[in-house]
DNA sequence: TTACAAACGCAAATGATTCTTATTTAGGTT
DNA sequence: AACCTAAATAAGAATCATTTGCGTTTGTAA
């Protein structure tokens, strides 16, 4: 898998570019996501570095998840009443969650920049910082 | 205010039209919520509501309110980190939050439309129920 | 190699929400 | 008017994801 390999030099290179240390405990949690689907949770990435690491905290996880949001190497997708998801892929898209089994299945919408535009002519002054779709429903497997 | 005792009219048709039982506790809460800002959270309807009526329990409340969603009384708006937040406004309508000040602005979004029929494609046979445009940034008090 | 901010591990704290269980009650039925 | 039963409630324990406090360790820049 070279592309993993790539997402991985990716991580790193952003990690050494925001000036983050290269701890041991971060290249597993690197390494993890670059290898995995997206969409995890802390708890998946965390279950699967522990085999690595076992003297690994949950809340070293959860700590350098975060940070890597607030940096630009991660997104995060906020599901109310389950664990928050973090996503490798930051081109812009949106996100279907099926109320059934839970799967995350991505879309991508042009069109929704003319919601954006109505959002800003009636949001006035305010600034909008993030513009979300999130989409609930059964999906094809579970119908 | 009349408009406010239609809200309460309206709360109190629609829970003997779905069969829900008229207790105190029920009706203390619908009144609360005739009389309130939209999107309130289970922890501001308790408070208030335990003023008239001191032995409520916060999980009568909280059974309440999410049961009056599944009923169709209300909806909620779902952030995830915070609380639930409720909301009697039935109209479809899309919600900005100011991550300062955590205030709720409603927005009523046309074009959202075009957005739904992306998806509608992009997603094949899954069947989407609910649509939930989400915005983020900071409001015009707080810049 | 030294220094020091950053990062860690651990365990306790948090906070929203749900669940359990015993008890009460609204509202239809004799 | 007493009666029945499913629904509703109070109280508090339990859950679960996440955060935080704090003492210790460790990259990494000088």
């Amino acid at each position: 898998m070279t592309e993993n390999k790539d997402n991985l030099e990716k991580l790193i290179g952003l990690s050494k570019e925001k000036g983050l240390k290269l701890t041991p405990q971060r290249m597993v949690i690197f390494r993890i996501l670059s290898e995995s689907k997206q969409h995890v949770t802390v708890d998946q990435v965390y279950k699967r570095a522990r085999v690595e690491y076992p003297m690994l905290s949950p809340a070293t996880v959860y700590r350098n998840m975060e940070q890597m949001v607030e940096t630009g190497l991660l997104t995060h997708l906020e599901l109310s009443g389950a664990s928050m998801r973090y996503d490798t892929n930051l081109d812009e898209h949106h996100h279907f969650v099926c109320s059934k089994c839970r799967m995350v299945t991505d879309v991508y919408l042009d069109n929704i920049k003319y919601s954006l535009d109505e959002s800003r002519s009636q949001l006035g002054k305010a600034q909008i910082n993030s513009l979300d779709l999130h989409l609930q429903g059964t999906c094809g497997e579970c119908l």
